[in-house]
DNA sequence: TGGAGTGCTTCGGAATTCGAAGCACTCATC
DNA sequence: GATGAGTGCTTCGAATTCCGAAGCACTCCA
């Protein structure tokens, strides 16, 4: 498999020395697809190929190390059928999300009327403010 | 400067056709160090290199990268001295992220006393139960 | 006139992600 | 009982992303 464990509270994270609890959640979050892996799992059991599709069709072998990385931090389990779930950890987890979500459709509403004309950022123009 | 455009709601994300909002949003915290400089920057103003080195040493090419996508996504922006701050519309992400932090808590207490024994995904027993 | 500190860039190497291909297997259907 | 479709999962080379040290331009203070 790749490198970097799975982040679990109490122990140091990757890229931080404190391992509070947060940081690991926060990393564990931070890693590409997990959150949309626990949104999906979220609503019903998949199976490895459903939940991939699910998920815009992801590779697999990171879904697979996703899944794992789950698995070892307890938000997910598989069923008898082979099938993937949220323990309720997990369930816990995606609620914890529900805000996330709630606010993306504010986020939505909000760039949808402000101008998102401006030199946002790009190679704009005061490049030192010393 | 690097690939991948911003999350935006509205418009295809990577890895998703459908462009729903919650999707973008899911993308763009799920994109390293993302949800860990909203964190920090939640709590008060911080110049780049202040904040890079609350970020445990990120890389400053990252934190660029990132800081250039969280103005685009006006989740942060400069304030006239210089240092990044969260826009309104940043620190309710933020407040929406409290949840997840609270979860973070439980997560931590579930785990010390749940036996991290077990061969938890490992290369464990049954392997294929077709 | 020096430091010391800042925002930010560059760049080569390391780590992660992608995605197509394939393996072993089950479950119909023929 | 061969065939085809579907499944979970691996492998592996290539693409992308991330890291981190170094450096540039600048400001502020002594």
């Amino acid at each position: 498999m790749n490198a970097s464990p799975t982040p679990m509270p109490g122990r140091p994270v990757r890229g931080s020395t404190t391992g509070r609890s947060v940081m690991a959640a926060l990393d564990l979050f931070g890693r590409r697809w997990t959150l949309r892996i626990i949104w999906e799992l979220g609503s019903e059991p998949l199976g490895f190929r459903l939940l991939q599709r699910r998920c815009d069709g992801m590779s697999s072998s990171v879904l697979r190390q996703r899944l794992t990385e789950l698995q070892e931090a307890r938000l997910a389990e598989v069923l008898r059928d082979g099938s993937y779930t949220l323990t309720p950890l997990g369930h816990d987890a995606r609620e914890a999300l529900g805000p996330v979500i709630e606010w993306s459709r504010r986020w939505a509403a909000e760039l949808a009327d402000a101008p998102p004309t401006a030199a946002e950022g790009a190679g704009d123009g005061q490049r030192n403010r010393f």
